[in-house]
DNA sequence: CCTACCGATCGGTAGG
DNA sequence: CCTACCGATCGGTAGG
């Protein structure tokens, strides 16, 4: 009868993946349930299934979608002119930017990962350790072009990778700081940390 | 007959404990059932409950036990006569040194509190509220006294607390750097970082 | 999209 | 410490 009529006009998966990234997020992965997913949709458990494979098909689709956008960034600045120091804060600002408004599957990405299936989790794992290997690689050429301190590149790599991942809990504290003054505070504090 | 000597002179309850915040870390705290508990100690699932309480009881009591350690730690160097800025590096120090050698528990702590009963779930969250205003006027008075860059103090925090959270994943790359180098390396960062 | 239902597994208890 | 077992809930399927 009451049909909900779609805002968005994505496909009903999209709806489903997006609400079930923020059910994934709040709960975790494990503790949701198919029938917490439906009743925050509005349908029967077994109608999920009409739009969805399987319940870690959702978590698949959100890490590889969130893994691909990183990527396709780094490989975009990787290609430019930039000077190093200019890189590492582009890409800095870029998870800055992911972390700020699609928060929800970035930290399912960063967080919930585990829960993948296989051969999933092992891609994943993959693409993730060659992702901080390529981010390592830059900062040891901002080494050697004397616009990074000598710092150690896996560290200041976890530093920053860790730090904007923190960025998902500003979301309960937005009243604290706006996304603006976030965003350029933490790049001043992390790129002036590194600049040598 | 055969029975398991235990190696270390704590109660078994605290074994039980070690193991389960090993599980509970590499599985996530939904996921780990009772019986995959049971079976990493050698015994029955049902067994279990003649030393804990239930599941929740012991994430409850890694909880409140790191909270607890770092409140500790915090009250200390804040009755020191310390400079602002060499606090600030203490307190971060013992982060480090809290995730290089009890990374299962304080790795709980940070992320798989979401998982706590109430009422620890809310008194959980006002330690850490609590805590991190703490930390947050350290970083202001150290701005006031020209110690610290003006940065805002929220980002200061947030961007140490999850630099060194996620030391966490260090664990599984050892060979990387050693525990020492990871510690000067990121102290240097983030203390560069921020002083003035 | 629904109802009806499956086998598996969950945290935990009874009783010895 | 165990065996036996509980009601609840899980992800998912059958069939319409």
């Amino acid at each position: 009868m009451a049909k909900i009529i779609p805002l968005k006009n994505g496909t009903k998966k999209d709806a489903i993946t997006a609400i079930a990234a923020r059910l994934f997020k709040e709960k975790g992965y494990s503790a949701t349930s198919m029938r917490d997913l439906a009743e925050a949709i509005g349908v029967e458990a077994p109608s999920l299934y009409n739009h969805i494979g399987s319940k870690k098909e959702i978590l698949q689709e959100i890490c590889n979608r969130i893994a691909h956008a990183f990527i396709t960034n780094l490989n975009h600045i990787q290609g430019s002119e930039d000077p190093i120091i200019l890189k590492l804060e582009k890409i800095t600002r870029f998870h800055i930017k992911m972390m700020i408004e699609d928060y929800e599957q970035v930290y399912l990405s960063d967080h919930e990962w585990k829960h993948l299936g296989e051969p999933f989790l092992s891609d994943f794992k993959n693409l993730r350790r060659n992702y901080r290997s390529q981010l390592a690689l830059i900062v040891r050429e901002g080494v050697k072009s004397l616009e990074v301190k000598d710092i150690d590149s896996y560290v200041v790599v976890l530093t920053i990778l860790s730090a904007v991942g923190g960025i998902e809990s500003w979301h309960r504290s937005k009243k604290t700081i706006d996304a603006n003054s976030l965003t350029e505070n933490m790049v001043r504090l992390l790129i002036e940390g590194i600049r040598r």
